[in-house]
DNA sequence: CCTCTAACTAGTAATGATTACTATTTAATT
DNA sequence: AATTAAATAGTAATCATTACTAGTTAGAGG
């Protein structure tokens, strides 16, 4: 993976933000660095990126990504607004009522690779 | 809500398959039995058989929602083929490592009302 | 340094999942 | 049975994302 400016920038966007910023949304911050940087180019850097394990996606839970960066911590998301709120503390005791916010569900995702991709390897 | 046909048999679709479909292929499914049934309704009685709380959303990792049974169980999500494996019998302490399969990641996701959109109600 | 080339970029067009729209039909209440 | 709000089929539109193309650049090897 070459190291451009495209890529720095966008790399350091998401490291600096708490915002969970969609596609669209680094787009936008990107320009006040690069002012002509394509939204292909973010694009196919976020995905870059992910696929480097240097950043983290989140869908919404409505019709959009968002990205995140690696720290290690995990979600609420409202299923109303769409908010994604991070969650630090989270102990396994408390998945039930997280603060003040009203559980509802919750969800575990497990990520990798599984056994049949493993064989292709 | 109303009780129609044609959401009838999308709940059926839904609760009788062990294929996390998407919405596409709720359609294939449903003109089964209704040979004229619209994609659009499709899309809209899915929604709002979520929002009902009948049946789950998962979000494939990739670019599609795909639907699901209520029953309990969390997931297993392939981050190279996008297939989604059901776990039924997870305990925490066996996160890290999940049958046969590699996991490199996992996410915790609890869904709720968060605080303002509770004050809204 | 200089050359070379695979990887990258900007800009634009295309794709594909999802939503919106419209005229018609239907569930279910009075 | 009459009424009507909600739902439907079919189609058009939207919008997030990806693909394409011609030109540019990072960085490896001489």
């Amino acid at each position: 993976m070459k190291s451009t400016k495209q890529r720095n920038v966008i790399l350091d966007i998401i490291n600096n933000s708490y915002d969970h910023l969609d596609a669209y949304g680094v787009y936008e911050e990107a320009r006040k660095k690069i002012p002509n940087i394509s939204l292909g180019t973010v694009y196919r850097n976020l995905k870059a990126l992910e696929d480097a394990n240097l950043i983290d996606a989140v869908f919404d839970g409505a019709d959009k990504l968002r990205y995140d960066r690696k720290t290690w911590h995990q979600h609420f998301i409202c299923t109303r607004c769409h908010k994604i709120i991070d969650i630090y503390d989270l102990g396994f005791e408390q998945i039930d009522a997280y603060k003040n916010n009203k559980v509802m569900n919750y969800k575990i995702i497990l990520e990798g690779i599984c056994e049949e991709c493993q064989k292709e390897e």
